[in-house]
Order: structure tokens, then sequence, then C-alpha cells
DNA sequence: TGAAATGTTGGGGCG
DNA sequence: ACGCCCCAACATTTC
């Protein structure tokens, strides 16, 4: 038998791995793990992310019996020393999609088969891979429904999950880094009050999976829109990391479900296939307005609204109820990640790349591709963006998703005993309402940053100007 | 995967 | 019985 390479990078299970079974099928598998900062530039990982790593790659090595070996560095280098200590002929892994990662493999690939080494890529993160969904003429789709509909499940159904390998014969490293010494746990312990939230390993994430296709999938439809309401997966951190296949999650849900729920759950997985396919075909993405009119937007510069924003301190409930919750918990309804993207592009009239760099620091999910491709979503300058005008009431969206305050009062405790009526705008409550539950604004929880018609106003007469340069 | 302004309709109170 | 006004409830338009 052959000694090869597996060399793991986003997709960190055994089951469903194309790249670990043509491995195992093909001689004694090394498995790796290599951490790259070096060539990840502005997009390595943020720090709630590396968290979730650290504990993501424990468990792949204990699945692997210790010895998955783990170093950090620039890969190439990395993995021909490995080739030449353990006389390796060939060397798999799963294709990953950022532009950088492109490049960095495209380079390993051909410097490694030119000095004789066999390099075989697979397809295990993605549905549909970008090449195979352009339209007839060759050009990218821009707007979801065609490009899921007729791109994607028209054209042919997503690969059939592959089981465990049947044997997987494993060659033992014992000279690797280890997982701690990656130092992927923040020096602060801020990541301590995540844990409570999430268990990371392939088997937690299957448990997740079944357990939301046994209740949350029910309702699916309306109930995501509640973020009190467990109708939403959660599974968006293993499917970035690769302990759940999107194959998997797709093939499941259909085999236990159909009708709307099913139809609209599958959908969001459409948009993570829309949003790497932007990326692939617009690999500037994470930092150019797709819709270049849009740098012309007259973005304001303030940082202290940025900070509060961050924090969860611009005194609109609902807002700060999402900052909040991603702070502690790494992870953001979505329907709350809609509100607060509004709100920060739409009524702070600060760019969306620093609300795209504050989720990549800070989401447990942090990806490149959903990430950039969600921001400008919001900020209305992406493909089949949300038009400019379509701008959130922070007051009104609250009554009417959370309408009994379940989710604001967890994360806004101060505000717990402010009536349902002024929960989302405090500051119309009469003062005798406000000092029976105990708030003084400004004291006790923020006056809000600003107006909300006010600056919906200026969002839109930003929004004109800009129509007025691109026309003339 | 909006919100606000504006328009329309229809029931009820009232002179 | 009738017209008029008010206003809620929708519907449409506009940003």
């Amino acid at each position: 038998m052959p000694n090869v390479i597996c060399w793991f990078r986003q997709d960190l299970r055994l089951l469903d791995n194309p790249a670990l079974t043509d491995a195992a099928a093909a001689g004694s598998v090394l498995p790796v793990y290599i951490l790259d900062d070096e060539n990840a530039g502005e997009h390595a990982m943020g720090g709630a992310s590396r968290w979730w790593l650290h504990h993501s790659l424990n468990s792949l090595s204990s699945a692997l019996g210790d010895n998955l070996a783990v170093y950090q560095g620039d890969p190439l280098p990395i993995l021909q020393q490995l080739i030449t200590e353990h006389d390796i002929s060939a060397v798999f892994w799963n294709r990953c999609y950022e532009p950088w990662r492109i490049d960095r493999d495209r380079t390993i690939k051909e410097t490694l088969e030119q000095s004789g080494i066999e390099v075989e890529t697979s397809n295990g993160s993605l549905l549909w891979e970008p090449w195979e969904t352009v339209k007839a003429d060759g050009d990218p789709y821009r707007v979801f429904s065609p490009f899921f509909r007729k791109g994607c499940v028209k054209a042919h159904p997503p690969r059939e999950p592959l089981p465990k390998p049947e044997s997987l014969s494993l060659i033992k490293v014992t000279e690797h880094q280890g997982v701690d010494a990656l130092s992927l746990l923040p020096t602060i312990p801020w990541h301590e009050q995540f844990e409570p939230h999430w268990q990371i390993s392939e088997s937690a994430a299957h448990q997740r999976l079944q357990e939301f296709l046994a209740q949350g999938i029910h309702d699916y439809k309306e109930g995501r829109n509640f973020p009190a309401k467990k109708n939403v997966s959660r599974l968006s951190p293993s499917l970035h990391f690769g302990e759940v296949s999107p194959n998997q999650v797709w093939y499941a849900a259909k085999s236990m479900h159909s009708g709307n729920d099913l139809e609209h759950f599958l959908s969001e997985l459409g948009w993570r296939e829309f949003s790497n396919n932007l990326l692939y075909f617009f690999p500037h993405l994470p930092e150019k307005n797709l819709q270049a009119k849009f740098d012309a937007f007259p973005w304001r510069d303030d940082a202290e609204a940025l900070e509060r924003w961050q924090r969860g301190m611009t005194g609109y409930p609902i807002v700060d109820a999402g900052m909040r919750e991603l702070w502690q918990t790494g992870y953001m309804h979505n329907r709350v990640r809609m509100i607060v993207g509004s709100f920060l592009v739409k009524n702070l009239l600060l760019h969306w790349r620093h609300g795209e760099r504050w989720f990549w620091d800070t989401l447990v999910d942090a990806d490149l591709a959903n990430n950039s491709a969600s921001w400008q979503w919001v900020a209305g300058s992406g493909a089949d963006a949300a038009p400019y005008f379509r701008i959130f009431n922070p007051i009104t969206q609250g009554q009417k998703f959370d309408p009994d305050g379940t989710y604001t009062r967890h994360y806004i405790p101060e505000l717990k005993d402010v009536p349902d009526k002024y929960l989302f705008n405090p500051w119309d409550a009469p003062p005798a309402i406000l000092e029976k539950a105990g708030v003084e604004l400004g004291s006790t929880y923020p006056e809000p940053i600003v107006d909300v018609k006010a600056s919906r106003e200026s969002a839109l007469a930003a929004f004109q100007s800009l129509k007025a340069n691109v026309n003339g």
C-alpha cells in the first residue's frame, strides 16, 4: 500500500468526505490539517471561527484516533516535507472556493504534480460547483431564483452522500504541533460564554440536523422569521467547517419532508450555493461593490456610532439584542442579521464593510462567500440585492417578529420590565412606566443613537444622490 | 426577506 | 331615505 495524504480544510468530517474516501482507497492515509494565515491575508480567520475550529479539530483528531497531524504556516513547504519524510505518493483534498485558496491550491497542485506526486481534488463542500451553474451563454447568474431553479436543481441532482470509508489505515505522525499549539483560543476569555450554546463535532452536527428535521422544520417558512422560535437549523458553522456536508443536509431533509417548509429550507442551502457562485465569479466581492455605482455612496465616518452598534448600545432594542446575541453566542438569528445590517448601512450610513469585518471576527459561522454576499445584499450593492429603499424599521420589525419580547428581553435584561407596548421604543413610554420598569434612558439603557425617521430620510436622499450621479 | 404615503372602499353615526 | 363625514381596513404607489 502506498502512503498518501488527506489534507483536511473545510471538510472536518469522516462521512461523505470524497477526498478521504479516495485517499483511503489509495493507500495508508496521513491525515493533515494546516492553519494557513500566511496566504489568507486580510481574510485570515476571525476570533469566533478560531474558537470553533479549535474544538472541531480536537473532535476530528479524536475521531481519527488522535492521528490528525496539525501544522501552521504556508502549506506547500509543509506538505513537501511530509511527502519526503513519509514517502508520500499522492495528496487528496476537497476543493475550497475563496479566491485566495483557489490561487494557493492551484500553485500547490502544479508544484506537487511537477515533482511526480499525484494530486486529486474533489467537491466536498458544494451541491453544485460554480462552473456547473452558468447560464446558456456562459455568464454566471446574477439573480437567485433562476440560478437556483434552472442553474442548480434542474441541471442535475447533487451527489449522494458517501458512507465512512470502509477501511482506513492511518499513518502515525508524532512530531506535529498539535491543536493547542495553533493558539486558536482568544487570549481574553471572550469565548467562554460561547461554550453552553454549541456542541462541536461531526456527530453533534448530525444530532443538530436530526433535531431540526424532527422539530424545527415544521412551520419553517413562517417560524424562521421569529428569533425566539426554534425554527432555524443553526447548522451554518458546521456547514462552513464541514462537520456536515450540504449533500447530507439536502438528502436528509428531502427524505423526511416535502412541501413548502422543505422547499424554503432547501432554498436557504441554495443561497449558500449562490454566495459561493458570486464569490467565484466576482472574486472582489468581499471588498468591492458589485454594482459600481455604489462606489460614489456618501458613507459617513463615525467611529463612535460603529462602536455603539458593535456593542449593542444603539438604543434600539431589537438591534442591540441582535448585536449582543452575536457577542455572547457567536451567532445571530437571520432575521435579526437583516435588521442590524439595515440599521448599520441605512440608518447609521456606515459602509457595509464595517459590518462585514465585525461579523467576520465575531461569527462562528463566518464564511467569506456568505458574509460578503449577504452584506452586499443588505446594502443594496450586491447581486439580486434588497433595493436601496428597503429600509427596515427597527421598531416595527421588533413588534412584528418578537411580539412578546422574549428574544429582546433575554439579551437586553435591563428592559425586561418594560411592557410590550414600549419595549421596542422605550423613549415613547410615559415616565411613570419607565420608572416602574427601573429604566432611566441615557443611564440604564441608551437613548436612541439616531432618529429612525430622520435617518431613513437622509439615507433615501443619499441613495438618490447616487442615482443622480450615475445619470448625469 | 419594507415602510410610509396615498388611494379606495364600505360600514356606521348622524343630521 | 339620504347625503355627508369619519375612519378602519385594505390596496396601490412611491421611495
